[in-house]
DNA sequence: TGGATAATAGTACGAGCGTTCGGATTTTTT
DNA sequence: AAAAAATCCGAACGCTCGTACTATTATCCA
């Protein structure tokens, strides 16, 4: 590997850092340098433009994200335990987040209503991650592990919900005990769609 | 009243609605004085810093929202008609801000990690509006609406966060029915802890 | 090891930012 | 109406931003 492809990592991998704790728009390429001890326009020439790099901060992030929380949970059976597994992985990822922040949740926010195509992949991005949540509870309405009539959609919303809760009172106001309360608000979710007894089988 | 007051009601008024749409921190006094066919110099007359801009603004966004949402909810009986109609005005509000942003949202994600008197002021005042919400249940438990064992906090950290998803979902990613869903994620929540039949009487 | 090539530094530009200051103009008060 | 005070403008300052260009240094390959 060329010296050029290894400081570019560096250079992206601090890059995430940043991003995560002042946002995507609050990157920045002389703070960047800075912690890189390089000059400005030594970090720039790795990439053509900030908004180039922007969108590899981005997809770097998502990257990881799914190394973290989707393949691992892919490994477990179709159903209610896979579905348990990506929020309890999902719930993990958030919580080491609280300390840095999250690019999904604060990209959303920044990005709600500024266009462009650093907003179109992280919509895309956000989409996809829930639209796996959702052929995952599809997936465990149709082996029986949750109810029939069960709203796959409306279950999802209420996670991502949890979700930003966790986000919004642990990060922002550091409030402890929100992993708890995400946890609780998982398990009430599940006890209202879920079959009656048996773990994981068939449905009548 | 003086027209200095005057001006400085209508450039507060502007200045309100272009930091719903880009942020408290995107708000710029060069932005606002365009907006209101003025000079930078003499908008910023009318406040002695931007940091006081900024925390009018957000005094002001507080005021409206505690006059739409919360003082008109004071006005029902105390239980769960009073949460429910708290919900339904947070609501009401929330999805007219689709359109325009909530600053109380944006603003969690924005000085989540900056110190400083904006945000000391507005983790305070979010903070409000939970207690507010908290006194509600609890008083909604005392009376007898809600089942006598409910998590309160509990319930506020899910209304909040189905708030949270309906910004989400609807302001970033563009996707219709989120209120419909914040609804029926509500409704679940209150059948979850609301005692069996007796709309608002005293327990057993 | 030398010559081609890649990687970084240095400097400069134009734009936008918050802020300061002095003067012109309008409003309010006497 | 005159005096006082409030209001607003215009220009300028120092700063940071992304980016372009040139030159120097380090790395790679034959």
């Amino acid at each position: 590997m060329r010296k050029g492809e290894l400081t570019r990592a560096a250079i992206l991998d601090v890059a995430l850092e940043l991003a995560s704790r002042e946002g995507l728009e609050g990157l920045t390429i002389g703070l960047l340098a800075d912690k890189m001890n390089m000059s400005k326009s030594g970090v720039f020439a790795h990439f053509g433009s900030r908004e180039d790099l922007q969108m590899e901060v981005l997809k770097l992030y998502h990257h990881r994200f799914e190394q973290e929380v989707f393949f691992p949970s892919m490994q477990e059976p179709r159903g209610i335990l896979r579905l348990e597994s990506m929020f309890a992985r999902w719930i993990k990822r958030v919580s080491v987040e609280i300390a840095s922040g999250c690019i999904y949740i604060s990209g959303a926010v920044e990005y709600d209503d500024r266009p462009g195509p650093i907003r179109e992949e992280l919509v895309s991005m956000v989409r996809a991650w829930q639209g796996a949540l959702l052929r995952c509870v599809t997936q465990s309405i149709a082996c029986g592990d949750l109810k029939a009539g069960t709203d796959a959609g409306q279950m999802v919303y209420e996670m991502y919900g949890l979700i930003l809760a966790l986000h919004h009172d642990a990060r922002f106001l550091r409030r402890p005990g929100s992993v708890e309360r995400t946890q609780l608000g998982f398990k009430r979710l599940i006890d209202t769609y879920q079959n009656a007894q048996p773990p994981s089988q068939a449905a009548p």
